[in-house]
RNA sequence: GGGCAAGUAGCCAAGUGGCCAACGGCAACAGACUGUAAAUCUGUCCUCUUCGGAGUUCGGUGGUUCGAAUCCAUCCUUGCCCA
């Protein structure tokens, strides 16, 4: 932030639409001293995702404001299960299971955050299940469930929802929020941690903390939510056809989650590159102007890809992408046979399969081919696909069920080069 | 424990003896248009298929019937009401 008069942590994260609802006095609070803030991850798979980048990008803006963020490990909290959000009661995780997600997401957190002892906003990393473990029922309930009624606990809407609701809520889902206020109210007590954020989804889950520090220890506590993220069509952020985008390179490779950025809308991306980036306000109003004044060129994708990517994995994974991107799409209408053998080997995000030498020898129909090589299931959803017009080869398009495929379609003598529409590439290799 | 309702494809949701692989909507995939967009329009959307068809579905199981998602019995799950 190059700024004459830098804004407040709170200013910048209400010009980049990151605050949706705040306990008063949270302002004071953050401006008066530096305050220990946290948020908390739920374990539920072996990574984050794109939509948990929102709170680890909440934590580093705090510690660049010179506030001390802890990131909390929902190790115990994850057994029980969240009803926020959620219209169903969700299935348990297993003890194993629960253990290697929380190794996951400690590797990813312990990346985007200065865990530096030398510095006295240093961030920290904790797990809940680290004291929910020697807590007995009994105990819970003398220590935590005492001090909140239950009429309050049914006034939080993602309750209320499932008292209404045709699937009812089990006693289970029921008390998480109370799991999560007593993190909080630990937290304050030893950590003397004032504040917590999140998702605005988690606002309910939040005033059960604070409200339960206030009960329990007349203390004062201070919250702040991020609204969730949005897409402008209505869909779900961070879904693709290929499923969720993970911030681990091993689900989601650095090419797929480039690519994610890149193919956001217009109205999408001048939202994002205000809550994914560090730009600066200056900057990005000038990537936006430029924008708009030549759509086409989508600055504002490619910045937002530039930024993002970077982040999560690294300057060199972001050129590995680009390179990736330019050789796939700008010269999508050059001919199959300019590209090496190295380019299509380094090929990336795009799915490689072994086929038979003899066969293609022998000459065979497309649709078997597909099939048989796995870039389609069946020869049904192959012959459909020809049908639509969606699949090519060696970037001509198969226009008749009947072609064949020979010796001659192979690229160096040993590639074809399928795509099913314009951004699903394969490579079958024949041996 | 008693009474009443409900359980249909990824989700929502029609269907209440044959015309049902099952209306419609959403999501998803592809095509056209474009900027590898968005919006819009079109096609596909249980599985396999030699594109003629074939096979397996409507909470589970058993039954009635020439024939069941639809009727009966029983079990499971959920909601509501009573105790």
């Amino acid at each position: 932030m190059r700024k004459k008069q830098k804004m407040t942590l709170l200013e910048e994260l209400r010009w980049r639409g990151m605050l949706q609802d705040m306990i008063p006095g949270t302002e004071e609070q953050l401006n008066k001293e530096s305050t220990t803030g946290y948020i908390g991850f739920d374990p539920t798979a072996d990574s984050l995702h794109i939509g948990s980048l929102v709170p680890i990008l909440l934590l580093v803006h705090l510690q660049k404001a010179g506030h001390k963020p802890i990131a909390l490990i929902g190790g115990a909290t994850g057994m029980i299960g969240d009803p926020s959000g959620k219209s169903e009661e969700r299935n348990l995780l297993t003890p194993e299971q629960l253990d290697i997600n929380v190794t996951g997401i400690r590797q990813q957190l312990e990346k985007h955050l200065d865990f530096d002892p030398g510095k006295p906003n240093a961030a920290e990393l904790v797990n809940n299940f680290d004291w929910f473990k020697n807590i007995s029922f009994i105990d819970f309930l003398r220590d935590a469930g005492k001090h909140i009624t239950v009429n309050y606990m049914m006034a939080k809407d993602s309750v209320k929802k499932r008292f209404q609701g045709d699937v009812g809520i089990s006693y289970t889902e029921f008390a998480y929020q109370l799991m999560q206020g007593y993190d909080f109210y630990l937290l304050y007590r030893d950590k003397n941690c004032k504040l917590q954020m999140g998702g605005s989804d988690q606002w309910g889950n939040i005033t059960t903390g604070t409200e339960f520090i206030r009960r329990k220890s007349g203390g004062e506590a201070f919250a702040f939510t991020c609204p969730l993220i949005t897409k402008a069509d209505g869909g779900k952020f961070g879904k693709t056809e290929k499923g969720n985008i993970w911030l681990n390179a091993e689900r989601t490779s650095p090419y797929q989650f480039y690519q994610f950025w890149l193919n956001a809308s217009d109205e999408d991306a001048a939202k994002w590159i205000k809550i994914f980036t560090f730009l600066s306000p200056e900057a990005i109003e000038s990537l936006v102007s430029r924008h708009n004044q030549n759509p086409s060129e989508r600055i504002l994708q490619k910045a937002l890809a530039r930024e993002v990517t970077t982040f999560v994995h690294g300057e060199e994974e972001f050129h590995k992408a680009v390179e990736q991107t330019q050789k796939l799409f700008s010269q999508q209408d050059a001919p199959a046979e300019s590209l090496s053998v190295e380019d299509l080997e380094s090929l990336e995000g795009v799915k490689k399969f072994d086929f038979p030498r003899q066969k293609i020898e022998d000459g065979l129909d497309i649709i078997s081919f597909l099939a048989e090589s796995g870039t389609f299931p069946s020869k049904g959803e192959a012959r459909k696909m020809v049908q639509n017009g969606g699949v090519s080869v060696n970037r001509k398009k198969v226009s008749d069920t009947g072609q064949r495929i020979s010796a001659s379609d192979l690229l160096h003598d040993q590639y074809v080069l399928v795509q099913k529409g314009k951004k699903n590439y394969f490579l079958v290799q024949v041996n």
